[in-house]
RNA sequence: GGCCCUAUCGUCUAGAGGUUAGGACGCUGGAUUCUCAUUCCAGCAACCGGGGUUCGAUUCCCCGUAGGGCUACCA
């Protein structure tokens, strides 16, 4: 078999979201697996709807996910290019390869050459029809219960009467829609058939002479010598558009295989309603890719086997085709939630320090003090904003109730009492020797047999919260200076406290 | 309305013409424990309905039903 060139069709007009990366992915570990091409090609036909920022957050989400793009608009170069202008973020596109260009806006001439060539063998005829008379025949139709179809008004004109027009009125090129029937072996749903006659006339090039997207896409396929198309599955009705266009030309199909859309929780499609789902998104929220990879890999794809975690190198050995599930899942926050959480247990604390530290850009903690706050944090995040919110203790003492140092039924004599033994013991320890291993040895020899007469305490004068990492941990990450001052100030709450008999 | 796709625990899924229908997330309970989280153990929980084919179907076929997609000079 000839080389296995794949490509992602991306039109720039909104964020990259999670169903777009998914499609990326699949097309990528298919590439990988076969020792093939993976292309990134825009498809920016509709002028319409342009988003500026959507190439720049596109790449950038691939190249966060870690997918590697091969050939095609491969980059942006990085500059004072306005962000708010198509144009100008077209002008500093990256394109790498010999089948460009690979935007599909710089390819005009090459579309209007082939449709010259689907005119001229007679499978393809221009229509003057308005907006107008095309919505009322559509309106007609629709009460009459029938297939809304263009009805060949302008099929079977007069050649002279056709050239004539074609200089004077807008235009659009429309296929001749043969008869019979078209079907294709999907690679991931097997055979479908579809009957012609339930296919429009539709049109290949807009009166503004930009092609459709399934001109376009069938053209640049073949010249881009695509050899098989993962796409989602929203496009399974239009490959029998594709296929006979490919026929007209006589050029060989790719061969098709039609991905499941992501649904929400609901079984509805997954849309900004349901939350952020745009790549930019979860990576903004503190999802590692590994994670969103992992998890997305894992949606509509199965290893066959009980293996849950994977990196993307594993995907790439392990991805096969046939392996994909016909059937739409659904987007379950939850899952990857637990993916996210695992895959941060399995980084190292020197890549989670560099990862986690754009996360504490608001406050003023040291390195070394993000050190400290990985380590103790790592086993309770779920993603890298975790780190951040869950240190709001460490940076300042949240406002607490007295009655939350007791510990069960303890009298406050006892209780000052303890806190009293915490805050000797660790003012016995010297500066340098202030680490959690001793802070935790000598604490518990403390506490003896009722530990929780001496922690429970301590960890709330020190964390000022009903919940939070061990008071040894507490006590590390404040430092033996501000833990003193924590324990001090808890006994001067309870000394001046208005309640004896408080419980907690 | 027409055409097309899909259907196993709440969710992601494995599975075979005969299985105690398996795993994971979540949930519940327990163990560890000063709290929470982690970790470990246990438990709850599914073959959409009806017809066929068959000695036997959740598995194969058909029909329903439900969900999704397409039905634009959008992709």
């Amino acid at each position: 078999m000839s080389q296995v060139r794949v490509r992602i069709a991306p039109s720039p007009t909104g964020l990259f979201h999670l169903g777009s990366l998914r499609t990326a992915l699949t097309n990528y570990l298919f590439a990988r697996k076969h020792k093939g091409v993976f292309i990134v090609r825009v498809e920016d036909t509709d002028q319409t709807r342009l988003v500026p920022v959507a190439i720049p957050d596109m790449l950038q989400s691939l190249e966060w996910s870690g997918i590697k793009v091969d050939e095609g608009v491969v980059g942006v170069r990085e500059g004072s290019s306005d962000l708010s202008s198509y144009e100008e973020i077209k002008k500093s596109v990256v394109q790498k390869g010999n089948f460009g260009p690979y935007l599909q806006s710089e390819r005009l001439d090459i579309y209007r050459k082939y449709a010259e060539e689907l005119v001229r063998k007679g499978l393809a005829y221009p229509c003057f029809c308005s907006a107008e008379r095309l919505e009322e025949l559509r309106n007609r139709q629709a009460t009459d219960k029938k297939a809304p179809k263009y009805d060949r008004h302008c099929l079977n004109l007069d050649p002279t009467e056709i050239k004539k027009r074609m200089e004077n009125e807008p235009f659009v090129l429309r296929f001749k829609m043969p008869d019979g029937s078209s079907e294709f072996n999907d690679l991931v749903r097997g055979k479908i058939v579809f009957e012609n006659k339930n296919l429009d006339d539709f049109v290949l090039m807009k009166s503004d002479g930009f092609p459709t997207y399934h001109f376009a896409v069938v053209v640049d396929d073949h010249l881009m010598e695509i050899s098989h198309v993962f796409r989602g599955e929203e496009w399974i009705s239009s490959t029998p558009k594709h296929i006979l266009l490919y026929e007209a030309f006589g050029w060989p199909v790719p061969a098709f295989g039609h991905l499941t859309n992501i649904l929400n929780t609901v079984g509805g499609k997954l849309s900004k309603r349901d939350g952020d789902v745009s790549v930019s998104d979860f990576k903004k929220r503190g999802y590692l890719p590994e994670a969103i990879v992992n998890f997305i890999a894992l949606l509509g794809w199965n290893p066959k086997s009980d293996q849950e975690i994977f990196s993307l190198k594993e995907l790439e050995e392990n991805f096969d085709d046939k392996k994909l599930n016909k059937a739409a899942p659904r987007f379950d926050r939850r899952r990857l939630d637990w993916f996210s959480s695992q895959h941060i247990k399995a980084k190292s604390e020197a890549e989670l320090i560099r990862l986690a530290k754009p996360f504490f850009a608001d406050t003023k903690i040291e390195e070394a003090n993000l050190n400290k706050i990985i380590s103790v944090f790592k086993e309770r995040a779920t993603c890298l904003a975790d780190f951040r919110s869950e240190v709001g203790f460490v940076l300042d003492l949240p406002n607490y109730s007295a009655e939350l140092l007791y510990w069960k039924d303890i009298t406050k004599e006892d209780l000052i009492k303890s806190l009293n033994e915490s805050l000797e013991t660790l003012n016995n320890i010297e500066k340098k020797e202030y680490d959690l291993k001793r802070i935790e040895e000598l604490l518990i020899a403390k506490a003896g047999e009722n530990r929780g007469r001496l922690l429970w305490p301590l960890r709330v004068a020190l964390s000022g919260q009903e919940k939070s990492p061990s008071p040894f941990e507490c006590a590390w990450l404040l430092g033996k200076e501000e833990s003193l001052k924590r324990i001090d100030f808890a006994i001067k709450k309870l000394r001046n406290g208005e309640k004896d008999t408080a419980k907690k």
